[in-house]
DNA sequence: TGTACATCAGTGAACGCGCGTTCACTGATGTAC
DNA sequence: TGTACATCAGTGAACGCGCGTTCACTGATGTAC
């Protein structure tokens, strides 16, 4: 999406500023009544306008759905890259997973639309694969010359499928700028991640994502809430895992 | 919710059987337009009966949503309790996780009602507790015996609120009768869980239902799909962790 | 610099739809004597 | 065992609401000469 530019026409800024606007407009609708509550209606009608006059910006309801997951995955992803940008491995993951858990409790709704349950009848277009991609290759980068996983307590061989799947998406990965087409591409001319330290990084995510999601959608009320702590000890523990 | 049963009138199984009938077309309907695409005149519809009749089951549509929220968390409990009745703790452990996940593939609408983003507008009445904590129960109950987290490598001291939390739960558990009420008294009587051993076990929990939704949600596609062995590579991992 | 035409943004009415919930009612089932 | 009355299940019409999307239209902005 265009933004406003010194360089555009009067009716250019106009329509990137409406753009926005219905977007952000959206998004405060999202906190109300969900993904399946979003109205066009009820966004023109907050803007003043009539809700015809959304279809100049966005062909049908579900355009709008998915420019907002792209917003969001983009939104995060960008959190999580510029937390993670100095300091020793182990500060780096740190600091990645309090970003993957400050931008959820900041923006809940933007992070139920990504990670909770699917909207039923809404199908993500191939456009969303690459920003949905970012937040995860930082942690995957993170890790990549973390210690041999043969090294780590508990390390185990990989088995069946798991070798193969690991294998292709490391080598995806390598060269992930023609891969994950508009991902931002930090493995680009990277040393392939070992196929074990891989799985490592992705099980460590699957625990940070699961985490979050328990204390956003409320499993932890009236155990681990707050979970600050909980938190912290648990990517502690989790660094361990990793071999970082 | 009274099951028919030899003693009823033909009034009250009459009551029993509609209900039945409705919690279950309710679910089907689940599958085509999730939680908040649930609609009390389509139900009726299908039962061939007049919308206005529901009305003498369920005092509103939200008390229906809570009666499949109650199934979903009173089915998986069951799953899962059953699943791991015998063997040692690493098999009733194994057993377990796969029990959850193998509920979820089955019923993905009815986990994504209990574990994906909560229903905008929805808050879930007390009554949802003693069913919800049916199956982390089992989890914990297993773990119980588990090696001391001091002779595992990178067991850390729980600090901050962390250790007050964990101690309280711990103290909830072994009054579990009383605290959830409801629920299965499985640690009824039981030693104190410690504390630590009770964290590794809800890492591991959070790890294992991450795990599970990122697979449903759809986030494993391209890369870990199918996710057999990624499950089973790392549950083995988890054991590991907890200290099975 | 000014004019003619094309493009675009926004309007308001309309289509056809589904929803949750209420209410007065009919008819069947259950209960007390 | 039979009758009178109370309870309950289910009906169908109605209220009031919001939705996504289409369409012919007006008026403003941009462009080519």
């Amino acid at each position: 999406m265009a933004r406003p530019n010194a360089s555009m026409t009067a009716r250019e800024r106009a329509r990137a500023e409406l753009t926005r606007e219905i977007k952000d407009e959206a998004k405060r609708q999202l906190a109300v009544a969900g993904a399946d509550g979003l109205s066009l209606r009820a966004v023109a009608r907050k803007l003043g306008m009539a809700s015809s006059a959304l279809y100049r910006y966005f062909p049908s309801r579900d355009d709008l759905l998915t420019a907002l997951i792209i917003d969001a995955y983009n939104s995060l992803g960008t959190a999580v890259e510029s937390a993670a940008v100095d300091g020793d491995p182990r500060a780096r993951w740190t600091a990645a997973c309090w970003a993957v858990r400050a931008w959820a409790r900041a923006n809940p709704h933007e992070y139920a639309l990504i990670y909770g349950s699917p909207v039923p009848g809404y199908r993500a277009p191939q456009a969303t694969a690459g920003p949905a991609g970012r937040a995860p290759l930082v942690f995957i980068e993170i890790a990549r010359n973390a210690a041999p996983p043969g090294t780590v307590a508990g390390g185990a061989a990989l088995q069946g499928a798991l070798a193969d799947q690991a294998a292709k998406l490391a080598a995806a990965l390598a060269g992930a700028d023609t891969v994950l087409a508009g991902a931002d591409t930090v493995l680009a001319g990277a040393d392939r991640v070992p196929p074990a330290t891989l799985v490592r990084g992705v099980i460590a995510l699957t625990q940070l994502f699961g985490m979050v999601s328990f204390e956003l959608f409320g499993q932890f009320v009236g155990s681990f809430e707050p979970a600050d702590d909980f938190f912290g000890h648990a990517v502690a523990q989790m660094i361990t895992f990793v071999g970082l």
